[in-house]
DNA sequence: CTGACTTTATACTGACCGGTACAGAAAGCT
DNA sequence: AGCTTTCTGTACCGGTCAGTATAAAGTCAG
């Protein structure tokens, strides 16, 4: 961490690595959500300035866009592991393991991104939720292709639904959030799971 | 609406029927959650000043609290009828078909005051978020209790775990609320509990 | 009518919100 | 050296938050 600017700019450096202010901005967010959140929040778990932030972020929404980025590829990565998987009832264990995983990381829970912002309440937010929604809808469709091609492949019996199975298996992955925020204990969360995966359709 | 008090009491008279101002402020706290719903917010649909609010309901906590006692006796009464069904299998679909329902009331969609509290922002709202999990907590141990009656009666297999089952119906109604917050059609939300029927354990 | 009592509306409190103006500090360029 | 450029900290902006002081208005008992 706090790693140098690769080229020297003009004027007066840095005092702080972006990465690493990111990557705290995106633990606040997590945590509290969009609006929960207060620039005062974030400024002193960064370490930063509110004007040290504007200046490198931008504002409150740009920073939070950033850090969903960040969300996506360091927490996400079990998503496009499970998608990868051989067969659809490996995608959906990867996928709810991992989400356990996920939730249950770092001492107290925190449910998923997606699910806190889509749910948090305000007009104010109404852009990033937006913003959350549409990134959400491109991996239920992905989600859906991927159920289609195991039918066809005969790892689903031919009489289900990909894209209802999908909405099934995206509501247990809600539902773990929803869980976790509520204070489950991972014991709990990994009954959800295998009494998920029982009730799974068999070839 | 605007019934009279019952009897008269001293002093002005109440200007505003208690019961419908209640209801409108469950509206508000159901579309924008409990931080999100502003006290200018609560008083204009409820069309009283604010001091009457504080007079007639205490502070923005207890009108909460009033207006979650109204959301469980009014809006939650499909689930007193599913735990009244003969089988799991048709406690869980009244459950679910229920819930759609539910949040596809009242033209735009919000999702269950549950959900939307338990998952909404902030440590000032930490006391109701705990009341709100604490309800939920009593209705998820009475549904365990159901599918172990359930199994014992012979319409749920031996094998299935009932607290795991209960977590995953409980899941599903999670999911339900938050893909209906998403912005979810009804027909998509009838895909899902099509789909999660059809994985349900049969006898 | 008078006084006790309660609800009404206006207008305010201090605290916090996201965002920024400003001036000083630290670097490179010439 | 000076000059430009960029960052840093302080101190502030208008707006909104939950909650309330105050006084007028309305209804009772006597």
């Amino acid at each position: 961490m706090n790693k140098p600017e690769p080229v020297p700019h003009r004027g007066r450096p840095r005092e702080f690595c972006v990465d690493h202010a990111l990557a705290q901005a995106l633990r606040v967010f997590w945590e509290k959500g969009y609006e929960g959140a207060s620039l005062t929040d974030l400024t002193e778990a960064m370490g930063i300035t509110r004007p040290s932030l504007y200046a490198a972020f931008g504002n409150k929404d740009s920073l939070f866009r950033k850090a969903l980025d960040l969300y996506e590829t360091e927490k996400l990565a079990y998503i496009r592991q499970a998608m990868a998987q051989p067969t659809a009832r490996q995608v959906a264990e990867r996928m709810l393991r991992g989400s356990v995983d996920n939730v249950m990381s770092c001492a107290q829970p925190h449910g998923c991104m997606g699910v806190i912002t889509s749910v948090a309440c305000g007009p104010e937010a109404q852009s990033v939720r937006e913003e959350v929604v549409k990134r959400g809808d491109a991996g239920k469709r992905a989600l859906t292709e991927r159920f289609i091609r195991a039918r066809e492949e005969g790892d689903l019996p031919a009489h289900v639904d990909p894209e209802g199975l999908m909405r099934v298996l995206i509501a247990l992955l809600q539902g773990i959030s929803v869980q976790a925020t509520q204070g489950a204990s991972r014991q709990e969360l990994d009954r959800l799971v295998d009494s998920g995966l029982a009730l799974w359709p068999s070839a």
